[in-house]
Formats: structure tokens, C-alpha cells, sequence
DNA sequence: TTCAGGATGTACT
DNA sequence: GTACATCCTGAAC
């Protein structure tokens, strides 16, 4: 397992949304590991991006950290309620990020659970919803703006492209409309979101 | 199995 | 005051 490096956020957000699929997003605690498979992104471009909270430039206290050096997370709170992860795409300066939309748990599920749902015993239709949607992959792996700006290549929270005893899944990928966005006009038939 | 409605903090008008 | 990169519950098919 490699720990993706600083040159793999860097380039292109749309490619690099892609090519996270795959991918094993790892949240290390103090003595539990969660880690899971990333099934489903989608890309955000603050300067051409209406429905990017950083569209045309906009700053705010919450969208700091999109400006920032790539490979850090950017996690923000929504709803109310519920939490968002993304991955800190482009050069420092670009407002653009990969946003994290699905998980399969392969590791530490049980903690998972424990985080998610406060019981180790799940329901079938709890299990297939453990953590296949933004909001339910950051409860799942205890992710809240305590860690927003958090580096990925540090011993936290980071992406790697294997994992010791885990065998790599490879499917077509799909692009299709995003979700969830409809007041951002054009933007929203973007194909930036993978499956 | 699908659907409508509510919960709720932050940022922007 | 309003809208939001969401999810859960309960009710109807």
C-alpha cells in the first residue's frame, strides 16, 4: 500500500475525481482503523462552478481551505446536521476539490458501526446504508470539521491505493449528472460525478 | 418499494 | 429571512 502523494491531488480535479475510485480512504484513531473503498465522487471547480461554495472567486471563513495546498480534506458541515467530505484538488489558490459520495467499508466495520449507528448490531438495510452517501461516510468514520484542513498524507486520515489483505476491485466507471444541485443552472449537467 | 416532510447551523441577501 | 454538495422516519403502494 502507497500513501497517494501530493503530485496526485496537484493536476486536473475532473481527472483526479476518476481516479479516486478505487481508492482506499483510511481514518486511523487511537487504536482503530476504519478504511474503505472510494465508490463514488464527484468534482467541484470553484472558478467555473456555480455550485461550488467557492464559485467565481468567493471566499468565505468555511471555503478557506479550498484555496489551500492540494491533498488536504475539506470537510464542511451542511443541513444542520450532517458533514461533507472533500479532497483538496489544483495548486494552491485554485478553489476546486473532489467531493467524496460513496464509501465501501473493508476494514474496522464494526467501529463503523459503532460511530454510525451506537451498536455493533446492524439491520441488513442498515448495513447496505452504512456509509453510501457524503453525509453517512463522515459518520461512519467520525469525520467533522475537526479535521477540516486535515493533511492527507499525514498518519490521520489519508488515501492509499491498496490495502494489506484487501484485494483491489476494478468495474466500469460511470459519469453522469451530479445531484442535489439543481439551483446551479448549467453546472449541474456537468458529467463530473463517477460511479 | 417509493415518497413527502422535518431536522437544523452556517453563509449569504 | 432564505437556501443549502443530506439523511431518516413513517406512510402509502
Amino acid at each position: 500500500m502507497n500513501k497517494l502523494s501530493r503530485d496526485f491531488y496537484m493536476g486536473d480535479t475532473v481527472t483526479t475525481a476518476r481516479e479516486l475510485l478505487g481508492k482506499y480512504l483510511v481514518r486511523q484513531m487511537s487504536g482503530n482503523m476504519i478504511a474503505g473503498r472510494i465508490i463514488e465522487t464527484e468534482a467541484y471547480i470553484g472558478a467555473i462552478d456555480k455550485a461550488c461554495h467557492a464559485y467565481n472567486g468567493k471566499v468565505t471563513p468555511r471555503t478557506k481551505t479550498l484555496y489551500g495546498p492540494p491533498g488536504h480534506a475539506y470537510i464542511y458541515f451542511i443541513y444542520g446536521m450532517y458533514h461533507c467530505m472533500n479532497v483538496v484538488t489544483e495548486p494552491e489558490g485554485q478553489a476546486s476539490a473532489v467531493l467524496i459520495r460513496g464509501l465501501d467499508i473493508v476494514k474496522g466495520f464494526d467501529t463503523a458501526a459503532g460511530l454510525r449507528y451506537g451498536t455493533v448490531k446492524l439491520s441488513p438495510y442498515q448495513i447496505r446504508n452504512i456509509s453510501n452517501g457524503p453525509g453517512k461516510l463522515c459518520m461512519a468514520l467520525d469525520l467533522t470539521r475537526e479535521l477540516n484542513g486535515c493533511d492527507l498524507l499525514g498518519d490521520e486520515l489519508y488515501i492509499t491505493d491498496g490495502l494489506p489483505g484487501v484485494d483491489n476491485v476494478t468495474w466500469p466507471v460511470k459519469a453522469t449528472k451530479r445531484v442535489g444541485i439543481d439551483y446551479a443552472e448549467e453546472a449541474k449537467d456537468f458529467l463530473w460525478r463517477f460511479i
